[in-house]
DNA sequence: CGAATTTGACCTGCGC
DNA sequence: GCGCAGGTCAAATTCG
């Protein structure tokens, strides 16, 4: 299941992955339950998907589309700004339903998370998809660079525990200085700990690489010595030119968990057409295929899938995150900065950055002003696209009734335990 | 046939 | 300077 992992950020960091992953030793994964696409909702959340940026991020000048989404949420009046845990900070994370933990019969968006003055995220909503539980955990690690962050990874669906005694995990974000790694390259790196979907992909590897908001294509592999696993190095395909690169490889600490270690930054916006270039893949069939057993994704195909299906992922049972490339963000950035610019994280970068000669992060946010005529004519352009799709259904199981941003957003995260072949269908169609 | 993946060779950084 | 290991290149292969 995707629940979530750990989540580390870290920049001109090299080393061994493993020793850097920490505080998922009491991870419990579920290699019982099915693997992808259930396993995949939602993309993991990639660094940038996290909006942290502390040491040079990579997508410092990209703007999340999920998490301007969830701004958006933000904004729309479902979530409070600042929340009431006078943790203005984490404000973004904290909607108005989150004032009551107790609240577990809706599946809006990130009612239920919480991050507390330690930190630590609650959340008591029962019906979570792993993945938005990954995003939002991120996120929240994001904004609290040394939060810890449980997750109950027991629970049927991973969800977010509002009983901090009961975590069987937990996620803590480092800061590079404190891991005293050996570094190599100077380059700034991101890593993202998230679990493993059964190794059901890729040709040859068997390697599923979990989709995000990019394209990605292989152009090697290597055996990691004292790994039993392969390194995939992947680079972004989205745009000739682009000098993003990743690397995936399973922990060795713990194989049920995949290492993403992302490098270099995009040279382009997200991907906004729906049939980028980083579409084209072989295996797009498969990974479209009704029976998710069958499907053979890779990452690029993955990441296709995700924009081709990006309005569709108003349930669980679409292994494909509803891509922002083409749902650009409706929120007000403005709103995001004002609210968010000064938290912990930025603090925290700052001492980061210090040591490692970086510039530190500042979000800039302000690309957003300028975004919204693009956003909209993205929109235009994707007729029915996702995010009208998602704001005007709901799929709380009741989707004929009334819906809500927060309904929309549910099911835009897969929060639903419902499944929208109709949304998936538009979404392919456009 | 075009595009993605595979994989061995080559290059580069780092530690000794 | 040398060797190791990681990272990248590019031809071959595979697939739709």
């Amino acid at each position: 299941m995707c629940s979530v992992f750990e989540l580390l950020e870290m920049d001109n960091f090299q080393g061994d992955l493993t020793d850097v992953v920490r505080g998922i030793g009491g991870h419990v994964l579920s290699p019982e339950l099915p693997p992808p696409p259930s396993i995949w909702p939602l993309p993991p959340p990639s660094p940038s998907d996290l909006h942290i940026n502390p040491f040079g991020d990579p997508f410092v000048s990209m703007t999340d589309p999920l998490l301007q989404e969830l701004n958006a949420v933000t904004n729309s009046g479902y979530f409070s700004p600042a929340g009431d845990n006078n943790n203005s900070n984490n404000s973004f994370l904290v909607p108005k339903v989150l004032e009551e933990d107790h609240i577990k019969s809706q599946c809006s968006i990130f009612p239920r998370i919480r991050i507390s003055h330690s930190n630590i995220i609650h959340d008591s909503s029962p019906c979570n998809s792993p993945a938005m539980s990954a995003h939002v955990v991120a996120a929240a690690a994001a904004a609290s660079p040394r939060g810890i962050i449980n997750v109950d990874t027991n629970s049927p669906r991973n969800c977010l525990l509002v009983d901090g005694n009961t975590f069987s995990s937990q996620i803590q974000i480092s800061s590079p200085r404190n891991l005293g790694l050996k570094r190599r390259k100077s380059q700034a790196k991101k890593v993202v700990c998230i679990p493993a979907p059964a190794a059901m992909n890729s040709r040859s590897s068997g390697e599923v690489v979990p989709s995000d908001l990019w394209a990605w294509r292989k152009y090697g592999q290597k055996p990691i010595k004292g790994s039993p696993f392969p390194r995939g190095y992947y680079r972004c395909s989205s745009s000739k030119g682009c000098s993003a690169r990743k690397q995936v490889e399973r922990s060795r600490t713990d194989p049920n968990m995949l290492v993403i270690t992302y490098t270099s930054e995009h040279n382009h916006p997200w991907p906004i057409q729906r049939n980028a270039l980083a579409g084209s893949t072989r295996s797009s069939s498969s990974s479209s295929s009704p029976n998710p057993n069958s499907s053979k994704s890779s990452v690029a195909n993955a990441n296709v899938n995700a924009n081709a299906t990006a309005s569709s992922s108003c349930s669980q049972n679409n292994p494909h995150l509803p891509s922002s490339s083409t749902t650009p963000p409706p929120l007000s950035a403005s709103a995001v900065k004002d609210e968010h610019q000064e938290d912990d994280m930025e603090l925290e970068n700052v001492e980061d950055d210090e040591d490692n000669q970086i510039a530190p992060y500042r979000p800039e946010l302000h690309h957003q002003h300028n975004q919204p005529d693009d956003f909209f004519a993205d929109l235009e352009e994707l007729e029915g696209d996702s995010l009208s799709m998602l704001l005007s259904q709901g799929c709380s199981g009741d989707r004929n009734n009334k819906t809500t941003a927060s309904d929309g957003i549910s099911d835009f995260f897969g929060w639903s335990g419902e499944n929208n072949n109709n949304d998936d269908q538009d979404s392919r169609s456009l």
